[in-house]
RNA sequence: GCAUGGGUGGUCGAGCGGUCAAUGGCAUCGGGCUGUAAACCCGACGGAUUAAUUUCCUACGUAGGUUCAAAUCCUACCCCAUGCA
């Protein structure tokens, strides 16, 4: 049997699964935070360092993003995302929906797709679920989204109804486009054949996870693989009818949209209770977007696989750093002379060499160095984070994990980090 | 010594009779960032006081003066820059 991925669970706790997903590219072991990379780079952070200190198996990339700039035709022309970027391990990329919803004053929403300007430039662009899978095959991540409408986390239930309605139109359309591409073999980054024992050179260390063989019988593709996303808000009924309308079409995967967009917290952990263990059982489920170190491991407890958000990053650049203890933001004058790491209990490069106080000065003076590091910090925390998830999991003490993490979170907001 | 220009809040710099505790930049302090239009955005920024866009105090080199009213006009002095002796 040919999959394009394959992930099964190998423990579960509750609804918290822990499971392996193998691409053509990379073994990744879930729940999974999968850094950010919108135009081809995690901002600030080098591919060597994701790839040996911080052992990311997957990163995004964005469609709207690199669409625009280089655009389509100079990736596939370079060989992918894969090969212009040099990443070997997987990617995923989004499809530009949500850039529908974000760039609202820019846009003109039909059936047919979005009209929009640049906001680069103000030229008149086009997207729709059609050019999303063209861009998509040309950049060749591993996970393909489809491309859907991401309505504001308060919008009315008529219009999240017509709006999710719609999203599955366009699931499906992504979808006989993304199979019509594949069968033309526009996909860059296709592999005729895909390693399927861990003997297989990938280019880089498996980083000590010791299986790759799959399931006997089967096999992968070396095609892509095809997320549909899960919309409806804040409204119950409607996720339940977006999941149905999104698991007739079929997927390899499936995405949860929609969620901090602006609703209240309680809404998004509700909406997560209720529809994540509706999914299919036999399929990743990703929760796009999301989130806080707190968000993840709710979202595990209530059976999701994998994330992505650009919160480690964007907060890294901006003084944001995250620890065991919380949140603590590096330009505060009550840093200037403390010699302690960002986080004590952190085992990362940046936190075993660096004190606050350097880093303080770093972000005041303005050196681009404050952002590298911090951003590689919050990148270890977050993805050190889930490890921790998967090994409790895995030995059956997430729930325990998960309240001692949240508690030490708790304890120290209140009493300054 | 003479001539000209100038001395403004942490700093640079606008204002040149009332609506000035004084535009703006920087610095400083604080907050926010959840499928990245973000190395970004927002707020505070003389002191005290109030329920308040309240009231009071101290401030535009120093000291006087003119005026109902002065950072703004006049006089003297001090200091700085440039030019000429």
């Amino acid at each position: 049997m040919l999959k394009n991925i394959d992930w099964n669970v190998i423990a579960q706790e509750g609804e918290a699964r822990a499971g392996i997903l193998r691409t053509r590219r990379s073994v990744i072991e879930t729940p999974v935070f999968m850094p950010v990379g919108t135009q081809g780079t995690v901002k600030g952070v080098r591919y060597e360092w994701l790839e040996s200190e911080l052992d990311a198996r997957i990163i995004l990339g964005n469609t709207y993003h690199l669409f625009l700039r280089p655009g389509a035709e100079i990736i596939r022309e370079l060989g992918g995302l894969h090969r212009f970027s040099t990443w070997n391990r997987s990617l995923l990329t989004d499809s530009g929906g949500f850039q529908v919803f974000s760039l609202t004053d820019l846009r003109k929403l039909t059936e047919e797709g979005v009209e929009f300007r640049s906001h680069i430039d103000g030229s008149k662009k086009f997207l729709s679920p059609e050019v999303s899978m063209e861009v998509q095959a040309a950049l060749g991540a591993e996970i393909v989204m489809v491309f859907d409408e991401c309505p504001p986390g308060d919008a009315g239930f008529d219009k999240t109804k017509k709006s999710l309605e719609m999203t599955a139109r366009w699931a499906k359309r992504s979808k006989d486009k993304f199979n019509q591409l594949q069968n033309e073999g526009a996909d860059t980054g296709f592999l005729s054949q895909v390693p399927s024992s861990k003997s297989q050179d990938l280019g880089e260390p498996l980083n000590g996870l010791e299986t790759w063989d799959l399931e006997p019988g089967t096999q992968l593709s070396g095609q892509q693989a095809l997320f549909g996303i899960v919309q409806g808000a804040g409204h119950l009924p409607l996720r339940r009818e977006s999941l149905d309308l999104t698991t007739e079409i079929g997927f390899d995967g499936y995405a949860i949209g929609g969620l901090s967009v602006g609703e209240e917290k309680a809404v998004m952990y509700e909406v997560l209770e209720f529809l994540a263990p509706q999914m299919p059982k036999d399929a990743p489920r990703y929760l796009m977007g999301v989130g806080t170190p707190e968000d993840l491991i709710e979202a595990v407890y209530r059976g999701v696989d994998m994330f992505d958000c650009v919160m480690p990053t964007r907060n890294g650049r901006t003084g944001g750093a995250f620890t065991s203890r919380g949140k603590l933001n590096i330009r505060n004058a009550k840093f200037a002379r403390d010699p302690e790491p960002l986080d004590a209990e952190c085992p990362c490069s940046v936190c075993r060499r660096y004190s606050r106080a350097y880093l303080r000065h770093l972000y005041q003076t303005g050196e681009m160095l404050a952002a590298i590091l911090i951003s590689h910090h919050n990148l270890a925390f977050f993805l050190d984070l889930m490890r921790k998830v998967r090994d409790s999991i895995k030995l059956g003490s997430f729930s325990r994990f998960r309240k001692e993490f949240l508690e030490k979170l708790q304890e120290n907001t209140e009493a300054d980090v």
